[in-house]
DNA sequence: CGTGCCAGGTGCCAT
DNA sequence: ATGGCACTTGGCACG
């Protein structure tokens, strides 16, 4: 790490340039308003805020409550940098789609670079991928004498979650949700049943936590199965053994054949 | 705009609590990891990030690229701070969902409180919401002698964004989409058609700025129309008028009824 | 409070 | 590039 800061005296703009040339990061807290066209439109009236100008050319306006960044603009923004009498101004534009951010300061508390150096490895666990992951595996998570033939089976609408065939040797298409199924998700399931020869040809199974609220009739209306999954039992099943560390991306790789 | 910044010599924990305590936001830069456990679970290895830690109680982890945070809790989370030997540590709980955020620093490149006043108001244009309100004001955006009867006439399986009648007195179904209308936008209409009577009672229209990839085959096959919607000129409905300043926003607050 | 739907969604990976 | 889809989606409005 290695820290930059020019004072304000030195001059937002020698600062900010100096920053976005070699690729540092910039903290600015500020008073300013936000202006932002492109998709659609916002305006943001003056107040104090923090700005995150990344390296790799992405900024992030925060409002000093909520979760969620106020404005932005996604990495790869060319950021343009202005005094304007009293006033300083900071605008990232990106092309595809044409969009433009501006910030507009009237103060200046705070401006800062700092060259970060992350590599740390960023792991997430117990994700949709990790059920599929566990339930090729370990089929019989699912039912008893299930086995997978594909993960990710390409039909025309899009992708089947899993497909194999049930213990009768009967073709089982499943649908597979980390959160409640809901009704986009049994829509979608017999989307697939459909271009799969309909009801008569494929079993359809959801496989999930729970069913939502409204979702257990129309299951029932299409004919389809509902097989609970605990997404933390699968992820449990990754961790506590060794052949997912090569095999199973391996096997998983081959998926898109 | 009031600053706090008692040097890191005066204490990661005085510092962090007293700001804290006083509802002011915290920006720090450090070298630190982290792990999340709640819905999923993850882990960051050690690197260099910005953290923001704000007056109501949220908390995001920043690398040093990328739009998005690597890690988060959102308002409402409580903080514990604690120095474990020679490290750091900032854990943020929330309870329902019942998760767990801990981020354990090893050096600290910066730490800093502010108490950031910020009122000033956040508009955006040009939303879905914002082309009904057109549409309902210049029903012609959508088809010559079209009359809207009431935005958001609900129906059993959720909300018709317009329904009206066309200028031959016949029922229309409208499902606005702001984006390229896709299959779902076209399934949701479709549901909406069949508890209205079904296509012999009702005109299904969607309207958008233009339709989805495979949409097209899906409208033809359920017997829908496409009219395209533009929500610039939507937009510039609005802007041109000012009609919309009380008088809309009060026609719209009675959609309910 | 759960449920449903929109988002400047974003991101990842597929053809 | 575009399409399909998951996301610790988050957010809001409504029953």
């Amino acid at each position: 790490m290695e820290r930059l800061n020019l004072g304000l005296e030195n001059g937002f703009t020698t600062l900010l340039k100096t920053c976005l040339d070699q690729k540092k990061t910039v903290l600015l807290v500020g008073r300013c308003k936000v202006d932002y066209v492109g998709r659609a439109r916002s305006t943001l009236e003056y107040g104090d805020r923090i700005i995150l100008v990344k390296e790799d050319g992405s900024i992030i306006v925060h409002r000093p409550y909520g979760y969620q960044p106020v404005n932005w603009q996604p990495p790869g923004s060319v950021f343009h940098i202005k005094k304007m009498g009293e006033r300083y101004l900071l605008k990232a534009v990106r092309r595809k789609p044409q969009e433009s951010l501006e910030v507009t300061f009237t103060h200046i508390y705070m401006i800062q670079g700092f060259s970060l150096k992350d590599e740390g490895k960023f792991s997430l666990h117990v994700t949709e991928l990790e059920m599929k992951e566990a339930l090729t595996l370990k089929p019989d998570l699912l039912e008893p004498g299930f086995k997978v033939l594909r993960p990710e089976k390409p039909v025309p609408p899009g992708f089947v979650d899993l497909y194999g065939l049930d213990k009768e040797g009967r073709r089982v298409v499943v649908e597979l949700k980390r959160n409640a199924a809901d009704r986009p998700a049994i829509l979608q399931l017999y989307k697939y049943i459909e271009s799969l020869g309909g009801r008569g040809a494929v079993r359809g199974v959801v496989a999930a936590p729970c069913l939502a609220k409204g979702a257990q009739r129309l299951m029932e209306q299409m004919g389809l199965e509902f097989k609970r999954v605990d997404p933390k039992e699968c992820a449990k099943v990754l961790s506590s053994t060794d052949w997912r560390t090569r095999s199973l991306s391996e096997y998983m790789g081959e998926r898109t054949v």
